[in-house]
DNA sequence: GACTGATGTCAACGGTTGTTGGCAAACGCT
DNA sequence: AGCGTTTGCCAACAACCGTTGACATCAGTC
């Protein structure tokens, strides 16, 4: 989705373009929605404000533009069952630490409906998607889904957002052999209730 | 935490400090810190907004005294081990939907420092005491806590922020039967790497 | 009833924000 | 070279924010 749109050969613009979704992100990321001003992103990319309206047209544009996200879900298909959960973790931490995009979803989807919307769409899309793939009943895959997700968002809320201790100081390995038995559960125990 | 500090008989303005209060936590709550105005807060609450600032000092005062929490963890010490996973998940619901001032927290403390480190203490302090309590090794009891809130804060941001379909149409019963085997594994299950 | 302090209202300040329109320079094309 | 378009900067607007100080009003005390 970074690459010139439709036909149209690549415009002078698109390196201004990209520094601005760059800043934005950071922006977004560290300081939420409402505290990410526009006058900051412009100078962390070396512009005028009013390019990011020229190019965004308004600070949600921008943040759409910014927030747009793939969670890159690994395919499952040829991988034992009881693998999934371990490879869930391992894959959520990865791009966690790998992508701000992320960070900036998670921050301003406490206070901004829209990216609570896109945060939305993200992990119904694209992870019940994947669960359903994965052999269940379709009927509680969706469920199964949103279960997982709490536990991933907990997680990421906990170190990078919270940044509760405990959860800071807990290394890749010891957070996979921890949550992976929760999302195994969660996406191939039995059905509950 | 309501009554009259010290040893002082009860001001002529407690109404109004109370009435301000409810106002901040509700606002705080829907909206988040920063887009939670003292305007607002104080038309609520039907009173000028330069009464907020007499009785709170700042914003940031205002917010410290609507985010003062106590979790009410039970005790769990008379209680077979077994059942600590569904006590708690039962707890928190409870406590997450008769009292919005966790919900304020929650949404603040995605952008705003002082609510962070006010979430950090809460769950900190609070859950690690009581886990600490439940007879586990005292060294791995943070650990556990941590994990705990993961999960639970998870399961809040999910359900009530962003409210993911599936978290939100789970009922009560079936959330515990999901989630408690998770919590109970935390707590009490053997310690990983 | 006069005095003192608490309580409440009103108007305004300085600063910041998203957003807009005008104008200069650089570019691409013939 | 000349011209239209793109790209960028500058200044400013209107709105909103947290915060402050002056002034009215009320309660309780001597």
């Amino acid at each position: 989705m970074t690459g010139p749109a439709h036909s149209t050969r690549p415009r002078r613009s698109d390196a201004t373009r990209a520094a601005i979704l760059l800043a934005a992100r950071e922006r977004f990321a560290t300081d939420g929605y409402e505290r990410a001003t526009i006058r900051a992103i412009a100078a962390d990319a070396r512009i005028d404000p009013s390019m990011v309206m020229r190019y965004y047209g308004s600070k949600e544009g921008l943040f759409a533009a910014a927030a747009e996200f793939d969670l890159r879900l690994p395919v499952l298909t040829d991988v034992p069952p009881e693998r999934f959960g371990e490879l869930l973790v391992r894959h959520f931490l990865a791009r966690w630490e790998g992508d701000e995009t992320l960070a900036a979803l998670l921050r301003a989807a406490s206070t901004n409906p829209g990216a609570a919307e896109k945060m939305r769409e993200i992990f119904a899309d694209q992870l019940t998607t994947v669960v359903a793939t994965l052999g269940a009943d379709p009927a509680t895959a969706a469920r199964r889904a949103g279960l997982v997700a709490s536990q991933i968002l907990g997680l990421a809320f906990t170190r990078y957002i919270v940044q509760l201790p405990p959860m800071v100081d807990l290394g890749p390995d010891e957070l996979v052999s921890w949550i992976a038995p929760t999302l195994q559960r969660y996406l191939t125990g039995p059905p509950q209730s």
